[in-house]
DNA sequence: AAGTCTTGCAACCGCGCTCAA
DNA sequence: CTTGAGCGCGGTTGCAAGACT
């Protein structure tokens, strides 16, 4: 229900408060207490609305608010319980206190999104990025923050970092090998003008020679790419690896069935079935979802 | 030194929910 | 059941301060 501001309040001021409506306000709420938010500007004697009132008692004036820059440990809390709530920056900020819903919504948009999008994950989702026409772009991202997990100390980052390298070595080796085997696909096109190394913004001609070279070349770059025993996943996972990223470990023999997974998709939603297998493996050894809900319960 | 751009944060706005009349 | 006041929440804005050119 839609409440039209009164005729009274349009006139009230707006804007930083000075110290003296600080003051005001302080002594008041200290005095009376604050029922009714409405009513109580008036009887402080103060020329704002109700809400502009609650709004600067609650995120600033309030005796228990912790000032000052969070630590990393807070951060990291915080990273966590968004990764399980999302954006209820109140619920959130129920499990910190002394931190305030606007304060804790201030640092995710300035600090906590930009550190999640450097690390090559989606700050929506807490998975590694997957956009359709930069996966490759964010795939160097991802390699680039799962190398940092051999300099990790807290147990937290290093599960990170441990998914973040599983999960780059599953989305290269399912790329390149769409890349190498899909002669439909627009980016293998024989015109060199569609090479898809070209198509997808990469000049490095390191890459461009690795595009170029017959599969049997590029066996050997694989030989430290571990894929998980099929006793180690779910029948599902199993299977789809079976179909999958298994297949391509038959470098060098002829491969007629091309039986590789499709792309993954631009959208954060798990469309392909390969997306779902990578989705569920991630899932193995991934206590962490699991255990920020109970924390929260 | 001056102008422009970027960043961080306090405050505002609009929407939706709850609850009493 | 309907209506409207009050409140809380999440998204957005505007401004000051710092960084950069």
């Amino acid at each position: 229900m839609m409440r039209t501001p009164s005729s009274d309040e349009s006139c009230l001021k707006k804007g930083p408060w000075s110290p003296e409506e600080d003051k005001i306000l302080v002594e008041y709420i200290q005095k009376h207490g604050h029922r009714s938010w409405r009513a109580l500007p008036k009887l402080a004697g103060l020329n704002r609305c109700g809400k502009s009132c609650r709004l600067r008692w609650t995120n600033y004036l309030r005796p228990d608010i912790k000032r000052g820059k969070f630590s990393h440990e807070e951060e990291q809390l915080i990273i966590n319980l968004h990764a399980v709530l999302g954006n209820k920056w109140a619920a959130i900020a129920s499990h910190m206190p002394g931190r305030t819903d606007n304060e804790i919504k201030n640092l995710w948009n300035t600090h906590l999104k930009k550190k999640l999008l450097q690390m090559g994950l989606d700050p929506v989702t807490h998975r590694p990025r997957t956009d359709h026409l930069n996966l490759l772009n964010n795939l160097q991202q991802i390699l680039a923050a799962a190398k940092i997990v051999s300099s990790l100390t807290n147990p937290c980052e290093i599960n990170n970092g441990l998914r973040l390298q599983s999960d780059a070595k599953l989305l290269l080796l399912q790329n390149i090998f769409q890349l190498k085997s899909t002669p439909s696909h627009p980016a293998s096109n024989s015109d060199p003008l569609l090479n898809p190394f070209d198509v997808l913004g990469f000049n490095n001609p390191n890459l461009q020679n690795f595009y170029e070279s017959p599969l049997s070349q590029i066996q050997p770059h694989f030989q430290n790419f571990e894929v998980p025993h099929h006793d180690q996943l779910p029948t599902q996972v199993c299977g789809n690896l079976n179909s999958s990223i298994r297949e391509s470990h038959k470098f060098g023999s002829p491969s007629p069935s091309n039986s590789l997974p499709n792309l993954v998709s631009a959208s954060p939603e798990r469309s392909t079935t390969f997306e779902l297998t990578l989705g569920d493996f991630m899932d193995i050894e991934e206590p962490t979802d699991t255990y920020w809900k109970s924390f929260i319960e």
